[in-house]
DNA sequence: TATTATAATGTTATATCATTACATTAATAG
DNA sequence: CTATTAATGTAATGATATAACATTATAATA
């Protein structure tokens, strides 16, 4: 839990992990379809493949702008909203919303509702899902009549490795 | 705290508030304005009026429409954009981040992290301060070295009155 | 296997949200 | 009253997302 991606500015940081997890999260993926009878056709899987090879959040047309150089063919941005919605909806990717950009799931398995920590000045993005704050949260909504909840915890901030760089 | 903004779904609803605030909030937006030293143009206050009128979360090109055909005059949306940065940097105003949309803050006094709870069925959005909720998020950051955190808080579900209408 | 039904993708156009750049007008300070 | 700064006007464009309908691929089943 809580797989940091970071961008070009900090490769220097020592707390930088290493992108070998993507292979591991793209056969993830296709257990995960599999197991729900569901297709990761080649057109997800390559949407997932770029949005996983990306260390910071990525928007919908960074995406596709990739898809095309990758394939030197031209899909028009539908193409990628829908493997989005796909992905999204099978828990292989969240939106965040903040950003208007997405980013793979840490833990596919548990589509639990879970909270982001983006930092501000190097993009590095990573979910957590701290019971704490689930649970303040259920609370205040249950309190306020509120049913049916899907919280968005989006919380930006300054990372440790940016704060300790600038010292 | 926690003024309900609804639509026009639930205008048979009981918990239905009056929008008889809004004359009082503008005037606390004066006050506001003039003890901080900036100005509270004609256009500002026009803005944060539509806003105030608003009985959900309205967005940008709607203010547009709704100052458009108040002067009959033809403005550009970068005239709202600039309004709203104006009242969200006075903390008059809110922006609702999943609805790409704003709405008028409660209590301008206290500019400190609120939550949202927006009804996914009338688009009644209430703005409240939970001290738990604050805390546990805050703490979560901490303890994974964020520091100067910006929370957004949005939690999306289905109000009282509407899952009462519909039983 | 051929046929039908469903799911996925292609293609084109357009909707929706937001900003840039530069000109003009209004307010304030000296 | 003039210089300076703040606010707004004006035009264009950038960025994000969806609608509508055609075509192709996959799956179900006769």
């Amino acid at each position: 839990m809580g797989a940091v991606r970071q961008n070009q500015r900090n490769i220097r940081g020592k707390q930088q992990k290493s992108t070998s997890m993507s292979a591991a999260n793209l056969t993830y993926a296709e257990r995960v379809c599999a197991g729900k009878a569901v297709r990761l056709t080649p057109m997800r899987r390559q949407v997932l493949q770029i949005i996983l090879g990306s260390k910071e959040p990525i928007g919908a047309y960074e995406i596709l702008a990739q898809l095309n150089k990758l394939r030197s063919e031209h899909r028009a941005p539908v193409t990628v909203y829908r493997a989005l919605d796909f992905l999204i909806g099978n828990g292989l990717v969240h939106r965040v919303t903040s950003l208007n950009a997405f980013i793979a799931c840490d833990h596919p398995d548990h589509n639990e509702s879970a909270q982001l920590l983006i930092c501000r000045d190097c993009g590095a993005t990573e979910e957590v899902t701290d019971r704490t704050v689930e649970a303040a949260i259920a609370k205040l909504a249950s309190r306020r009549g509120y049913i049916k909840v899907a919280p968005l915890v989006e919380i930006a901030g300054t990372c440790a490795t940016c704060h300790n760089q600038n010292r």
